[in-house]
DNA sequence: TCCTTTGTTCAATGATCCTTGAACTATTGA
DNA sequence: TCAATAGTTCAAGGATCATTGAACAAAGGA
């Protein structure tokens, strides 16, 4: 990383490096955890049950390098958003895919998740 | 692999193999021409223009198990097709938006490929 | 000011990845 | 039968990956 929390540019967004970002349990997790809580930012802790906070740290990063999320601090948390629009934008239909077949992937047994496990088929989109 | 040319059954294949295996400009690319291809199978040999023989069977190997491509043995050649309604059945709309958006990446310089390259953003689906 | 909360950095470790070249197998055609 | 074709397998190499614990930094609240 050239500088603490470095983003692409969106045009600057690479297919193989999102591919790679994604492919793997604990991130794909966390951007199906994001996706599932609409608009709103989650802070790392809000992970904490996908692995250690050194782990989290680091699967944080990898997913904000390759231009899947953005992270902002706030006070002594940081604040993550999946970034929705710049994915849409150069890769169009691509997020959507993702989310929906993400449904099947290892979740939290938390009451709040497990209500937007059982979602409808719909997804808004923009 | 636990048998020559093992194929996973399309209910096994998994989102995070399929992401990794996606996750390699070579394999990528493979991915990208053969879908360009249309129905028509290919062989590896087709391929040598992304790396050597090695490297190619290493990669081929790679998209078979992870469920993203069939492989059939024709002779002394090997017939690549893409696993298209099986992704299409588990991942729905995954494969298509990768094909579109793989369309920035590197390609051969084949007058055949060229002509593919630049076909109308339409794609047909099943 | 001190302590707590939240998250990062570092070094170490083991695992996995991708590439090579050399040797090998299997099928086909002469 | 012999040779060519098409691809695989193997071992070795260096690179990158994911996880760990210990130490650190920054912001906020008591």
């Amino acid at each position: 990383m050239t500088h603490p929390l470095f983003h692409p540019d969106a045009e600057e967004i690479s297919l193989p490096a999102v591919l790679t970002a994604l492919g793997d349990e604990t991130r794909l997790s966390i951007i199906a955890i994001l996706a599932r809580n609409g608009e709103r930012a989650m802070t790392c802790g809000e992970f904490l049950q996908l692995g250690s906070k050194t782990a989290l740290s680091y699967h944080v990063a990898k997913l904000r390098e390759a231009g899947v999320i953005n992270v902002r601090p706030d006070g002594t948390k940081r604040l993550l958003t999946l970034r929705r629009i710049d994915l849409e934008t150069r890769f169009p239909g691509f997020l959507a895919s993702i989310i929906i077949s993400a449904g099947t992937v290892r979740l939290p047994e938390n009451p709040i998740m497990a209500d937007a496990a059982e979602a409808p088929g719909e997804t808004e989109w923009t």
